[in-house]
DNA sequence: CTTATTTGACCATA
DNA sequence: TATGGTCAAATAAG
């Protein structure tokens, strides 16, 4: 606004602008994820979303900024082994090992829920132990279990797998349920609630672990932990949302909830903060939380931390993803 | 250093 | 035998 003399440094608007697609960008993701929420506040959100979208809009196009998208996609993070260099592991293996016995369930043991959503976030922490290919589908199959498996002894686990007609969606199956008693990972909003009565109201509340055993196609999610995104590799790529986020933000697992207003308003905000995101650059069913490394580890003290991921952090957004409607508490 | 992620190998079931 | 589920070492990043 304020066409007035210009006298704004180029540079700086020129960041502001790519502030700017960027704040887009992620309110357009936000607003792709919203869309497909069952939640009766998912309209809501929406009309903020879009509302924040036309003010970047209009404030583009008063900037002249064109939508070109700053897809910048660093070379740099590339995060396991995907670079190359593996020098075959040739060890214990193939020496001599005839005595391994090894016995854990074998085929899967049908799943107890399904569903089919564009987020790997489903409110647990999930450790990732294994992608196979699947001959039936063009896409891997990835394999998780919670966190709390090697420790609490949980046997919740799940399988990723893209969706062959919508590869911008995932299918995600559910073994087991959850045993453990989340520690750093949920329950956080309860107490931060109780510090904070004046939020408390639009906070999420975690009673209790999603034991549901109706929900079938719906509602079977119980609560939120971290939303993430990004990478996407297997040959072609197809995942176009693109998430960046500042770290400052979501740093500490222990103050992930926010309001929807505010979660915006980080989106917005921290848009421009980080432009070139931590986006990996292998791997493409991810979502989950790695733990430590296979089994070996178990000293685990705490789960890890969702800093790492390039998604963004937030705890109320995945409630209202989770459609359930025992967490939210909010009133439009 | 610790945590997180990747990837190949092993193995059990259909 | 083929398929797929899991383990486990290694690797990379923070």
């Amino acid at each position: 606004m304020a066409p007035s003399g210009g006298d704004v440094p180029v540079e700086r608007a020129a960041a502001a602008a790519n502030d700017l697609v960027e704040a887009r960008d992620g309110a357009a993701a936000l607003r792709a994820f919203l869309l497909e929420l069952d939640d009766q506040r998912a309209p809501w959100a929406q009309r903020v979303v879009d509302g924040v979208l036309s003010r970047l809009s209009s404030a583009m196009s008063a900037l002249d900024v064109g939508g070109a998208a700053a897809g910048g996609r660093s070379p740099a993070t590339g995060s396991g082994s995907g670079g190359a260099s593996r020098p075959q592991q040739s060890v214990s293996y193939s020496s001599g090992n005839t005595n391994k016995k090894r016995s854990f369930s074998r085929r899967s043991q049908r799943p107890s829920d399904k569903k089919i959503t564009a987020t790997l976030e489903d409110g647990h922490v999930w450790r990732k132990y294994g992608q196979k290919e699947i001959q039936n589908s063009p896409y891997p199959r990835s394999y998780y279990r919670c966190t709390h498996s090697s420790g609490q002894g949980c046997k919740a686990k799940r399988q990723v797998q893209r969706s062959e007609t919508d590869p911008s969606k995932h299918v995600i199956a559910y073994y087991g349920e959850h045993t453990c008693r989340d520690h750093s990972t949920i329950p956080l909003a309860v107490h931060a609630a109780g510090a904070a009565p004046d939020r408390a109201n639009n906070l999420i509340s975690f009673g209790h672990s999603g034991a549901n055993d109706n929900a079938a196609a719906t509602g079977a999610a119980s609560s939120s932990q971290y939303l993430a995104m990004g990478r996407s590799t297997i040959g072609e790529h197809q995942l176009s949302t693109s998430w960046c986020t500042s770290d400052d933000m979501f740093s500490s697992s222990a103050g992930s909830f926010m309001h929807v207003d505010e979660l915006i308003s980080a989106v917005v905000g921290s848009a421009g903060v980080t432009s070139t995101a931590t986006a990996g650059s292998s791997a493409l069913d991810r979502g989950g939380l790695g733990g430590m490394a296979g089994g070996g580890g178990g000293n685990a003290s705490f789960p890890p931390s969702p800093n790492g991921l390039a998604g963004f952090v937030v705890g109320s957004l995945g409630s209202i993803g989770g459609d359930d409607d025992d967490l939210f508490s909010m009133d439009p």
